[in-house]
DNA sequence: ACGGGGTGCGCAAACGCTTGCGCAATGCTA
DNA sequence: TAGCATTGCGCAAGCGTTTGCGCACCCCGT
């Protein structure tokens, strides 16, 4: 049976209201009453109730935060960019993770406006980003890496790879593979057609069959280039959707007895951190990651306050590092 | 302005208390009735309070889970596990991060009473876990890898150490080094008595200038490793706190000109996903860490159904692969 | 024809808190 | 010393739901 303002209020010989302002330090209570109060409070165990009080209060003082997955640690480091700001906000976050289940999708959405959330912010493409729009309507709400929406911040994926590429032509290479995602999102098609771009913008052709298809994790890097390499031409140089696909690739290439950068080169996108411990280290294409989380935070909190902000389009980086070197023989 | 339950009941011509029961599909209201009223709320767009129905209804759906950082992967699988089991229960999942800072560590339990949450679980060892039990002492709660507290699923860590100190000196390794965690947590000092006993269950004596700190992440294990490597006796073999230590360890080495395993053999522990993938790959400690998450959230809700559960402890593993390798001359 | 047991629904209290007012007592200005 | 602003606190109306009762009404059995 948790104590309640009452029960303070009974105990102390005042009215609920009194206990309720002198626990926010209202000026209209005396010092006196509110050291009074307080002390008692603390004594008996008060807690306030967060419902009770959101009910009465009007304002939620959390945030929504809806990633694609838990374990990828480039939304966790948006996730925690996010996490930073809302803190400094004094704002609480609500984080779940929509996968491809589209119900469980719906019931996360669901939830957020279930709990009347201050607003919220999504990360990574979503499938289906109209009904976003349409359901949520009237909280404020940030997508991250998404280009139709008013809100956003994102950073040039296209460009990204299209760099990535041109760095690889760059280095000799003209026999080019791109590992994909794999699942038809925005983010996917954005940096297969930067691919393409980087490839036709230099005269190059792309062959179909160089194109496969990853799950943008360590498994599916790893099967992928197993069957790129299979093929009667293979490439001699791989972009990969992702640094976690690139791993993969670059693991499976050791398998088979392919040395990267000498025998074929590799290249990432995100940075993330393991990028630079792996061996070889991976050259990527830099998203700022927490940075991406803290923009879309503030941008976020720009938005309930009632400012007006932009989509914003940040620039992507090369990082050169191990795994892509100069074409042999 | 959402739209209230008393709005429907309005435009129905009927009580509120009967849309509340129609909404949830009450035996006592006709068919009929039901689907009428389903129906307006459909098309005005009805969303329920979570609030309301929280103050009124007195149980919570949602479990809170605390885990120390967003970023490390080990506990971002152990999230997995649990979301996994609160889905299937029907249950939301509130999730925060309890750091360094002692402070917020209390705002989030504080915010895990204000939210009256059915239950929760925080994953490693906390600093300070006495005042968890005693603040939240009525609700319901499951610590993973924490070996005072009554409710708990853990595995063993000591234990698990040992094993990995094992494996070395049957390789002929005696020079064993090791890379701790830091800060100290029950985690940290387990797994160095597990090293401890390893090397004094067999007869050898282990040299205080052998054991260095990390910080549990890639950047620690590096700068460890290149401390020890500068000793004028450097050792030959290296256990680490976790896997991200051994592959910052890994790359450090590298770095020097050290070849993993024929000059230094590295030992990890966490088993994630990316020790099967780095090069070389990974000897090292296996946790069931999606297990452990679904043990800790079984738990929880046999908890919360008021069964007696009580504490587990699970048999760690040695998986060895190739970070490992014989004594060389 | 009469009592008993469902049905189908409304009333109103309660959940724990916030907040606009109202009202007394005090301090101040002129 | 009258008049006014200020200070300190209580009253009560919500906030959006849930739920225990109560009360008609209808269908049966006898």
């Amino acid at each position: 049976m948790k104590v309640s303002i009452k029960d303070i209020a009974k105990k102390a010989g005042v009215a609920p209201s009194t206990v309720s302002r002198a626990l926010k330090n209202h000026p209209r209570i005396s010092a006196d009453m509110q050291a009074t109060i307080q002390a008692l409070a603390a004594e008996m165990g008060y807690v306030p109730s967060e419902s009770a009080r959101h009910l009465a209060g009007k304002q939620s003082r959390t945030i929504g935060v809806a990633i694609p997955d838990f374990t990828d640690p480039f939304y966790m480091n948006i996730l925690s960019g996010i996490e930073e700001v809302a803190i400094a906000h004094q704002h609480e976050l609500f984080v779940g993770s929509f996968n491809q289940d589209l119900d469980r999708d719906r019931k996360l959405f669901d939830a957020f406006d279930q709990k009347r959330l201050a607003g919220f912010v999504v990360a990574g493409s979503l499938v289906d980003a109209a009904y976003l729009t349409r359901e949520s309507g009237d909280i404020p709400a940030v997508l991250i890496n998404h280009y139709e929406y008013p809100f956003s911040v994102a950073i040039d994926q296209m460009r990204g790879v299209e760099m990535g590429v041109n760095h690889l032509i760059s280095l000799g290479h003209r026999k080019i593979a791109y590992v994909a995602l794999g699942t038809t999102t925005s983010s996917d098609s954005l940096r297969y057609q930067g691919y393409i771009n980087g490839l036709e913008s230099s005269g190059y052709q792309t062959n179909p069959s160089w194109v496969v298809e990853g799950d943008g994790g360590l498994a599916g890097g790893l099967s992928a280039v197993k069957r790129l390499m299979a093929l009667p031409d293979p490439p001699t140089a791989i972009m990969c959707y992702n640094d976690r696909t690139a791993i993969g690739v670059i693991t499976g290439l050791h398998q088979i007895g392919i040395a990267v950068p000498d025998d074929v080169s590799v290249v990432g996108f995100d940075d993330l951190e393991i990028a630079a411990y792996f061996l070889p280290s991976l050259t990527t294409i830099q998203q700022p990651h927490v940075h991406l989380g803290r923009q879309a935070a503030e941008k976020l909190f720009a938005l309930m306050h009632g400012a007006t902000v932009q989509a914003e389009l940040l620039e992507p980086k090369l990082i050169r590092r191990n795994s892509t070197g100069p074409l042999h023989g």
